[in-house]
DNA sequence: GTTATTGTACCGATCGTTCGGTACATTTCA
DNA sequence: TGAAATGTACCGAACGATCGGTACAATAAC
């Protein structure tokens, strides 16, 4: 092999930062080149499949991480107050106080989803789901667990676009340890 | 003059529309020129400055009826909870239970935000203000107030995109309904 | 020498934008 | 009153630039 100027987990971590920046259509392939790092034909070698395959091979990347990060620490068996504050920990770092997007964000919103909605579906109810772990733990319901864990994600998201809108990360930091301080308390007033 | 086959506001709506389900970047002029029923060269007759004039005048626009139909009513002297449920009724109504996007969340997420930035911090500040009006006439400390209306907007933001992700508008109505009533109980527990 | 990897030069399509010009209601002037 | 001039609204065609994607020869590692 020749020199591999970056690993294949290098460049999809630099896939993925160019694809939380700017979604998927607007990432065009000279961006994407620049970010990574790779010409043109380099990146067609690894990704025959082009622009598409990058976007699902980010996408089946983040399923692995994000499982490894995220929805394995959830759902241990451990205290789950613990477990949630982990949670938190590492949003606040990935989302670098507001300041970098959420690639699950910036897709939803984008106009056609065609080909990754389903995806983006799954990465979705599988957040929830995990979430909703340790929410019963703290004594929810089935239910409401779910329901307080879809709440959850979508004031995190919210808290992301707000800032974004903003333009400070004030929003974002209290926003998210509010909501942390709420779901410690196991009391979702706003569902129940 | 010969008969305008559209009126500007009615031009002003389609462009809306179009951001709102594209974004700035993703609205090419071909969709644009479609949506509107103007050909490209029309278009540039009406906003000669472009792309950038059309999106512009669409947030002068906004700046208009936003103010008319959510400001305003936020900030009379009627009932406070009176007030909230207008808002909420209206919301429910524009983003037609998720279905449609939240131009202000669309824009904040958008990877290069140079020439509008500024106004999207002013609506989404005038939105704050206005809603932590009523809020404040409910009981809570003018900083309470503000957190809670940054708050209440960050979870209408988070409620759009978690529905477009999950591809269904159940946690959409769910989420606004909780909010309201939360809302017009006056407890922001998550705040506090 | 074989194979993986890359740079360069290209492709057709589409991007935002501009040009040249038509249709027609209004105004100007005889 | 009626023809000429003006202004507004609109469009088809084309601009240079960039889009995503491809062909291929040169290079680098084994």
């Amino acid at each position: 092999m020749p020199t591999a100027i970056a690993t294949r987990e290098e460049v999809l971590e630099r896939l993925l930062l160019t694809f939380r920046r700017h979604g998927y259509e607007s990432a065009s392939l000279a961006l994407i080149s620049e970010a990574t790092g790779l010409g043109k034909a380099s990146l067609y070698h690894h990704f025959p499949g082009g622009k598409r395959e990058m976007m699902l091979a980010v996408l089946d990347y983040i399923d692995l991480w994000f499982a490894r990060e995220v929805l394995a620490p959830l759902t241990t068996s451990g205290d789950p107050a613990r477990r949630i504050k982990a949670m938190f920990d590492f949003l606040q770092r990935y989302y670098e106080n507001g300041q970098e997007a959420c690639l699950l964000g910036v897709l939803s919103l984008e106009g056609t989803r065609d080909f990754y909605q389903d995806r983006l579906t799954q990465l979705f109810t599988d957040w929830i789901d995990a979430l909703a772990n340790p929410l019963r733990a703290l004594g929810s319901s089935r239910a409401q667990a779910r329901l307080a864990a879809t709440h959850a994600i979508a004031r995190i998201q919210g808290a992301l676009v707000v800032t974004r809108g903003l333009g400070n990360t004030t929003a974002f930091t209290s926003e998210l340890s509010a909501l942390r301080a709420e779901l410690l308390r196991a009391t979702v007033p706003a569902i129940s």
